[in-house]
DNA sequence: AATGAATGAGACTTCATTCAT
DNA sequence: TATGAATGAAGTCTCATTCAT
């Protein structure tokens, strides 16, 4: 009995920690998201998620600790979008499209976020090489998925031969610029808009820009 | 004569003054090449550009300043590359593939900075906006003359009719994103490797992916 | 029964956070007595705090706001004496005998720190005009109850008709005379030494340095 | 023919130093009034005199020399003042009159240099204090004709017998005073409202404030 | 477990002074 | 003699982290 009451009570205390630092992932994660990693204090984290600055040394060893949370968290949401994409009904054009309407989406809701990730894993680029080099393959495991189902079509003959992470890796490429593009230089955006964009991208990475109406 | 002389010495201080900032400049760059704007700090900047730490400030108002410089030098830079390509012998494909190649290679030898200097522009997203704004508009100006290039093709009907600023967009986004994934996990790179990438691209970006080689 | 804990515990943290301010007010003051403001580092306020350099910045903004503070205190202090003086019994004269020996040893206790107020004062005539005027005038206001008891002596023919503000100017400026010349030559100063300065200044107020000793 | 030729480039020299002093100090003191000592860099002293940085000490030690040979300017200035103000026409209160208007001219004229001076009169209190303790004193000195003249009158009978320096001292105060409290709050003034004001502080000085008409 | 006051290394910047030309 | 580029000590302020309560 009492080692049942032990487990639970353990559980519970287990299930409260997750919680809690849920509680501040996502406040960190909002602050971040608005002013960026370096801009943003523990001080204004801790008080954003209504907590004592010491409490937050409770959750994580640091503040890059939860900074490295948060990137695990992205990487995750990335994750879930090109699983969703691939294993959407129709064919690849309408994976593909759904795909880039989903990252342009995402990007435009956590835009800075994603970039102090992408700033922090250059930063690592030098100096704790190792711990980031694995959040990178992860993150680029993320394509995985996709290059997947490109082989698939590339062996039916449907799409040229390559290396089909390279073809990957140039869709994401559009995408990103596209949005790097339209939110450096633009403050607002619409589903319709995006949309417009995703087909465009869609249409250029499977057709290409070259004009073959010819054709007697 | 006197004035010859007058002028003479002038100019030598003139060029004295552009020296020292060069290599101020120079020194500044290498270092934020390697650890970022942010995490270089000025007596480092100092250090190694073996001058005192006040010494600086002859010749750049603040921190900010020096950095802005080498901004400016590397949007001249990138406008360089993208006018020298355009201008270049050949038709559309070749010019795109010499633009891809050398954008691949300033990338490849210069990441980290221009990496930094995205990470600063995005930071200022919504503190120095007017400022920042501008800069982002000049370098982005610097694929006007690409998508000049483009308008004329799309006129003489060899490439289907679009925004061609998008289409720009999107060969770039292409050139990064496999420069991004590129460099993040290699440490090595050769010319004929990224040779063989601006093809990749180039093909992408004219062709697409699909293949057409039935057709009776 | 627990709101009046509540009560208490906020109420001691109130207390304590005062107290510590006064603490850190105290040293300040010290230290601006015997150097000056603008000579007084934050280091050497921490130290005689025996606070981290940080720790006062919890207290205080900045260290203009720690100087601030203290012309607050100081400003009361003159504001009171004044009061004090205008309240006490007798008539006029014992009134600004009064005034004046409170005055002097006030002065006597407190000379660097009035002198480094009045010089931060003088320094900020072009730029902060605004904040500090204001401060100028609340500290002139120390005068107006002195000035009130002027008039009603106007009032009642026992003084000269004059814009008593004037006089009040006037009568001031001889007791700060007094201690400048004093203090800036001599090191010592006793009580009684003041009185008698204190009386000379009211005789030469009142009744100027003319002899009239004729009549019959 | 040598000698004195020597002795003439000498000359022509020593004047020329003599000159090029006084520009520096005329720069320097324009600055000073304007800004303050500790306010004004070398800097600005040297581009306001027209010469290089370095050049200032050719004909000074340190900033601190500038400003102390500006302290003796001054207080020949207002030596000066009193003695012409006691050598001229009229009996003691005609003199008084003419002192207390050129001394509210002067401060009106000099107030942050004056009061530069003050404060490093008094922040030397401490520190190098035999070498201000000089200075102070020849400052004071400058009231030693007044003084004469007040003993004189003393002697006549004229005046109540006290202490004359003690008398100076508290007519110095009134005019201070009454500067101080003009300049602090207004920005005008006008010759006029200085000539009103030195009659009240001789008035005042001469009569004191009560009232003495009546005698039955 | 929760708190937040305390800490102090470290950042940027200023400026009086020196010294090679 | 005149110059001003170079210097670096010193100043104010920030903030991630610790620790006593």
């Amino acid at each position: 009995m009492s080692e049942i009451s032990t487990q639970d009570s353990l559980s519970r205390k287990e299930r409260e920690k997750r919680s809690r630092q849920q509680d501040i992932l996502k406040a960190a994660r909002e602050l971040f998201v608005s002013k960026g990693f370096r801009e943003t204090t523990l001080d204004e984290i801790a008080h954003h998620a209504e907590f004592g600055k010491g409490t937050l040394y409770n959750y994580f060893a640091s503040k890059e600790d939860i900074f490295h949370a948060i990137i695990d968290q992205s990487i995750e949401d990335s994750l879930a979008i090109a699983r969703e994409s691939v294993e959407a009904d129709g064919g690849l054009r309408e994976k593909l499209s759904l795909l880039a309407r989903k990252t342009i989406r995402y990007i435009w809701e956590n835009g800075e976020l994603l970039h102090a990730i992408y700033h922090e894993l250059h930063r690592a680029g030098s100096a704790e090489a190792t711990r980031f080099r694995d959040i990178i393959k992860r993150a680029s495991g993320m394509w995985g998925a996709l290059a997947g189902l490109l082989q698939k079509e590339m062996n039916e003959g449907r799409i040229r031969p390559c290396d089909p992470e390279q073809y990957v890796i140039l869709f994401d490429g559009m995408v990103r610029g596209y949005c790097f593009k339209k939110f450096a230089l633009e403050e607002s955006g619409s589903d319709e808009e995006f949309a417009q964009a995703a087909e465009l991208i869609v249409s250029v990475f499977l057709d290409g820009i070259t004009e073959r109406n010819s054709k007697g």
